[in-house]
DNA sequence: GGCTGAATGAGTGAAGCCAA
DNA sequence: TTGGCTTCACTCATTCAGCC
């Protein structure tokens, strides 16, 4: 790897003059055309890249872009990734992946170490106990956007699917299927995201004038292991025999698929089954699965847009706290 | 007009200085 | 001699001020 200062001694001028070249300023520092050719062609072929750590001193920027989530290999997690890195990639952006597993001590070190390398800004999928650090990084001037949950208690922009119509989209469907025993499975994690696909759950059954009891709800534990979560949706609905059933989350979902399949029965004749948020499986699966979808894409453009405007790239974003409308896919589950 | 020297950024190791 | 502390030099790319 060459760097500047070998180019500038190998053609005889200065580091600046390189410099300006590389950068494309050599009309602006009125260098001659010819030897901003000469230096343009010798990089070229010496395969020169700047030295980003170099630049990141000099500049205090890294062109580098944080991107905190629960767990990458989730399938809602991953889809966003992808679109983020596109999206980022249009900007001339690169992203640092970090995955937190919920876990607070973890949390820390990562918004420590990625802070550590400079990053110029901060996508985060919220996880417990980050508020702190995240408001740290705001007062220090790092620009932050979440997605997929909030925070109520800080002024952060985020991007995320109305978790509530959402939820009650798909809870009106079973109900307009003839559906009158609804069971939800969620999950235990204390984030709004959560609260809101419970609360649509609850609100939409009362307004459909339907029975809402403590058992109408079964809060497995988020980081459980697949097999006890399993179990613990085949014993719940096992003993409350619901007539339909939707999950909040869809890894809870294809959990919630193989609990039904351990207890024989057959969907929708003998349970009628929506969940939140779609999965590859759930379209190949016999039949296929009802689902809410998120808007992955949009979420991902949408937090990248707002991030840009943040760190004065892009035009700022006027509305920085969004909620995006999810869609209803009806199949062969209910 | 065309180009260069030097300051700058954060971190680190080497060198220098002083007291015990 | 050793330990503790400070200062300096160096890394590399960028950019402003200034020289010819």
């Amino acid at each position: 790897m060459i760097s500047i200062k070998e180019i500038a001694a190998k053609l005889g001028v200065s580091i600046a003059t390189v410099s300006s070249v590389l950068n494309g300023k050599e009309k602006e520092r009125r260098i001659n055309a010819a030897l901003a050719d000469k230096i343009k062609r010798f990089a070229l072929e010496s395969g020169y890249h700047p030295n980003q750590v170099a630049v990141s001193l000099r500049t205090g920027k890294s062109r580098i872009i944080g991107l905190i989530v629960d767990n990458i290999s989730g399938a809602f997690f991953a889809s966003l990734a992808n679109t983020i890195e596109k999206e980022l990639e249009k900007y001339g952006y690169t992203v640092l992946y970090c995955s937190t597993g919920n876990n607070e001590s973890k949390v820390e070190t990562l918004i420590r170490i990625l802070f550590q390398h400079n990053v110029d800004g901060y996508l985060v999928i919220p996880a417990a106990g980050m508020e702190e650090q995240l408001s740290e990084l705001t007062s220090r001037k790092r620009p932050v956007v979440l997605m997929d949950s909030y925070f109520p208690d800080t002024k952060l922009p985020y991007v995320l699917v109305n978790n509530y119509e959402g939820t009650a989209a798909g809870i009106k469907h079973l109900i307009k299927a003839g559906c009158r025993n609804i069971a939800f499975v969620c999950n235990d994690i204390s984030l709004v995201q959560m609260a809101e696909r419970r609360r649509g759950f609850v609100e939409t059954m009362i307004s459909a004038k339907m029975q809402v009891g403590e058992d109408s709800i079964l809060a497995t534990p988020y980081m459980g292991e697949k097999g006890q979560v399993v179990r613990s949706i085949a014993a719940y609905l096992k003993k409350k025999r619901p007539d339909a059933v939707m999950f909040a989350a869809n890894y809870l979902g294809v959990y919630g698929l193989e609990a039904i399949k351990k207890l024989g029965w057959t969907i929708p004749s003998d349970i009628g089954v929506v969940c939140f948020d779609d999965h590859e499986l759930f379209q190949i699966n016999t039949p296929e699965i009802t689902a809410v979808k998120q808007p992955v894409e949009d979420i991902a453009q949408l937090a990248v847009k707002i991030l840009m405007g943040e760190m004065g790239i892009e035009k700022k974003v006027t509305e920085q706290q969004v909620e995006i409308m999810g869609k209803l896919i009806r199949r062969k589950s209910v």
